[in-house]
DNA sequence: TCTAAAATCATACTTTAGTATGACTAAAGA
DNA sequence: TCTTTAGTCATACTAAAGTATGATTTTAGA
């Protein structure tokens, strides 16, 4: 029962014992401080810096963006190629992308290798490192069986994988 | 001109205002309770919070945006202008080719390209050297002001260059 | 709770891609 | 005829892209 609640809230007690450290290390720097003349701003600014790295580190870190797919099975008569053309919307070939086996990681290094970003500038822009992004392209390349971005890119939007 | 870089630099010269008015604020708010006992506390939580919601503000102003897919179906009905849009032919935008000063043998390298062969394929493709191919590709680039093979095709097909 | 898939990162390496520069030829115009 | 342009090719680079392998950590499911 305890252990299922441990594990359970892990990530909350963690943030909980984050705070209290936190606490703790300002009361220390404040009676430290304090006494110290002039020492106030840089102990004002020691906090703020402190809790907007906090901020921004919390933000990043429950803000995880997921994609979301919204599946509407509905009667499609008309070929995609059609629907495109017409400009009405875009249809993912979310059964072609399960079929293959290719993962929302790796859906989204697609797209934007297809925007013409290099691997280097998918890598700043999904927050993760070159080699990371070199991983999902190797696999995506296997999974499409293809041997170039440039044949991924060309097969992924003939299957409509992507817009 | 200054307005130009005004329009340019919004975004950051908000975030500029912003901080400068915080700490405007929080210097007001400094000498405010400074004077009164005990009130130390309160106006450093106040600079704790404060910063860790402009943290999180910040981080999720600045984070990657949210790549919602979302898969929008409709009510297709066939009509002729859509079947005629469709691709019975493919219109080459042949002002922006010459516009931009596209030989014919470029026009030819970059269809290849976006049909993701490699350099090495377009050149047996075309019998000539990989070389050739190279410097093809290169003026390419140049003309379609742009800096890799993705980005080119991505504009081509964009332009309607290509097919 | 245990497990498998997904995502991350690293190191080391090979292969393509892309740049810079210069040279040669053929064709088309002024 | 002279000049320009397109097309060809080479050498020598630098920079990306891609492969192989192994490790760690999340995350989601059974």
């Amino acid at each position: 029962m305890l252990t299922v609640f441990l594990s359970k809230n892990k990530l909350i007690i963690l943030y909980g014992a984050s705070l209290a450290l936190i606490l703790f290390l300002l009361k220390w720097l404040e009676y430290r401080f304090v006494v110290i003349s002039h020492s106030f701003e840089i102990y004002v600014g020691a906090i703020a810096v402190i809790f907007m790295a906090l901020g921004i580190w919390l933000a990043l870190k429950l803000a995880k963006p997921k994609i979301n797919t919204v599946v509407v099975e509905k009667e499609v008569i008309i070929e995609k190629e059609i629907i495109v053309a017409s400009g009405i919307g875009f249809v993912f070939n979310e059964k072609e992308i399960e079929k293959l086996g290719i993962s929302k990681r790796e859906l989204e290094v697609l797209q934007l290798m297809s925007e013409g970003f290099s691997n280097n500038e998918i890598a700043e822009k999904l927050f993760v490192s070159l080699n990371t992004i070199k991983t999902h392209s190797s696999k995506l390349f296997e999974k499409l069986d293809v041997k170039r971005r440039t044949q991924a890119i060309e097969k992924a939007k003939r299957l409509s994988l992507i817009a």
